[in-house]
DNA sequence: GTCTATAAAGCGATAGAC
DNA sequence: GTCTATCGCTTTATAGAC
């Protein structure tokens, strides 16, 4: 076994793809010596604070991202073109269902507990930046919070549904149906209820 | 410590409750020994197969709930009726959101892969059973299958939302506007594209 | 059907050499 | 910064008495 010699932000894209494929409890040490190909010692010169500073590490790595990618352009592009490019982002970032959400995963048992703040904290401010587009896209604060909330639950639920399945199309049936909201739907209504 | 006498089928709810707070992997038999009060041999005398055959066991009791009180009133109610009653008995069932579905939880990590078949028939039933509802109140087969699958992954997402922020007011937000599907967002057309 | 005791492996984390 | 070796504890599962 040839032994590498690592860089920390090198190592957590590798430790954020365990923790999502076997999940907090589930990713063990000795796992990830296995899988990421550092040996036991540099994890924890790196991770001094053992596994729970690993996830951390990655939660944090996650936020950025997603400040970089999804957040800012949400804040700053027209609003014609933000909901579209976060569709893009997020439908490439989870692989269309396929790899998970490791936040929302996170948050469903108790390893929410560990990381509480930080997981709220990104989904607040995924509902915080989504609203306000829609906010200056005309929708009153309301309706831009609950549609804000709704579209980021449709993305949650469609990683659900796909990895349940194993049937992306789901993801795309899901998500089509954010990117295409209430305008679509009245040409339904004209068809089917001509009340 | 008194030890009482135990039956299988009284197990059962309480390994479910386990499961769900702390993931297949997070639910050691130790735990499972200590928040039950049943004894090791009887949890091994009931379960042979172990801690695998305990969440098999849950599964398939979930799988039955859902049957009676879900899938099976959304075949035979009228349509009217079935998608207010599913909307009340899920609102119910995950206590708002805070407490989370089994099924969907699995279906995150490597623990589906142990249960594929379970989690994959669990969400095709209910896309089945929801689609056909809508088929039968009008709507065509693509837009059925395509509104079940929202209104699914709606559900899901927003138990991941409402966990992830602790605050279960983003669960009745997301569930209230499905409960509201093309009919009323009719009005809102009216209102806002007189197009 | 439940008890106590224990086997055998895996766990997170650390020590000390280099 | 990485190595090997190991500590102390928890894990799943079983054995045998009652």
């Amino acid at each position: 076994m040839v032994r590498q010699i690592f860089e920390r932000e090198d190592l957590i894209p590798k430790l954020a793809e365990i923790f999502r494929q076997h999940g907090y409890e589930g990713a063990s040490i000795g796992l990830i010596v296995a899988e990421t190909g550092a040996g036991r010692s540099s994890l924890y010169h790196f991770f001094p604070g053992g596994k729970e500073e690993m996830a951390a590490a990655v939660l944090d790595n996650v936020a950025l991202w997603f400040e970089t990618h999804i957040f800012t352009p949400l804040d700053t592009l027209p609003e014609a073109e933000a909901i579209p490019t976060m569709i893009r982002a997020v439908t490439e970032y989870f692989r269309s269902g396929q790899r998970i959400c490791l936040v929302g995963a996170f948050a469903l048992d108790r390893t929410r507990d560990l990381f509480a703040e930080r997981i709220a904290q990104y989904f607040d401010r995924w509902l915080a930046s989504l609203s306000g587009c829609l906010r200056r896209a005309g929708l009153p604060e309301d309706a831009a919070f609950a549609r804000a909330a709704q579209t980021i639950a449709a993305i949650q639920g469609a990683i659900v549904l796909t990895r349940a399945t194993a049937r992306d199309c789901l993801f795309h049936e899901v998500i089509a149906q954010i990117a295409a909201p209430s305008p679509q739907l009245s040409q339904a209504d004209a068809k089917d209820s001509p009340s």
